[in-house]
DNA sequence: CCCATGTCAGAATAACTGAGATGC
DNA sequence: CGCATCTCAGTTCTTCTGACATGG
């Protein structure tokens, strides 16, 4: 069963390899990401539902363009993810009579319950994941990461 | 060009996908994959490539399951890498004459040139990756994930 | 016989690009 | 006309699984 696994082998890892932070983030975010989509999957979701429907109850209806611009999703993937949203009747995807190039996404009520649930288990997601840390090295970690991010969002090249 | 980018549309992130550390680490993870095999890949490498090597020059010669244990290669996968490193001249492969399962992978002296290369490539990536942040902040930053690291290594699912 | 090793083929996912059809 | 919007098709990359042949 463990026949291909990399893990596990009693191996320690060479010093340079340990100092680099993209390895060290990348097998950080590899870990959150599996715990994260199992819990999804459970139900039936995955994440590109959560920040959907996320940024449909906190900004309202929208055009599929500004739905995927405010949750970061290609739009050219957001349209399988409103397919499915729109299969569980959770949102509600209708022409925009004022521009007919465009579709109106409005989350339904029980697109909110579904956001809710979602919310739920991903707070439980974030509990676990966090739980070796203090609150206030919860906040620490969240501060540095998301100055590494805007830092890299703003200079995205080596110099 | 932009046409299909999901960034830079002036878009705010709800406020709740803000509190998932998936998610930030997700992000910080991609942006640092990025910039690291942007670099390596202007040299032709990867960074299989280096963890490899790095396994090789601070353990020395060993089998493939070995290498794949230490440097966390699935070893279905440490076959290609394995004969790009070969056929770079940067390792020799050879059968193990006390066991003929085996081949005994060995870094050669152009391979111990390649590792400084990539060494030399990741250090100014790392430097630019944590370009915002202090000493400190970097030493925190590595803590606080390794910390969370560990734990999702040992209690890998939700209770 | 069971297990370890190296190899290959391929599934599953995510991130991303490009182009076409329609309408502004 | 240029540009925006939605859709679909397809590439690339990585992670990961399964099966196979050989040999201990």
């Amino acid at each position: 069963m463990d026949d291909d696994l990399r893990f596990d082998h009693g191996d320690r890892t060479p010093e340079r390899v340990k100092a680099q932070l993209s390895r060290l983030v990348g097998m950080t975010a590899a870990q959150t990401q599996r715990v994260s989509s199992e819990a999804l999957r459970a139900i039936g979701a995955h994440k590109d539902h959560f920040v959907v429907l996320a940024a449909l109850a906190e900004f309202g209806p929208a055009s599929q363009a500004a739905v995927a611009g405010r949750a970061r999703v290609y739009k050219s993937d957001l349209v399988a993810v409103l397919n499915e949203l729109s299969d569980g009747g959770w949102i509600h995807r209708a022409p925009d009579p004022t521009d007919k190039r465009r579709n109106v996404i409005t989350i339904t009520p029980a697109g909110e319950a579904r956001l809710a649930e979602l919310d739920r288990i991903l707070s439980a997601v974030n509990n676990h994941l966090t739980a070796p840390l203090t609150a206030d090295e919860r906040a620490q970690l969240f501060t540095l990461l998301t100055r590494v991010n805007d830092h890299l969002a703003r200079s995205p090249n080596l110099p």
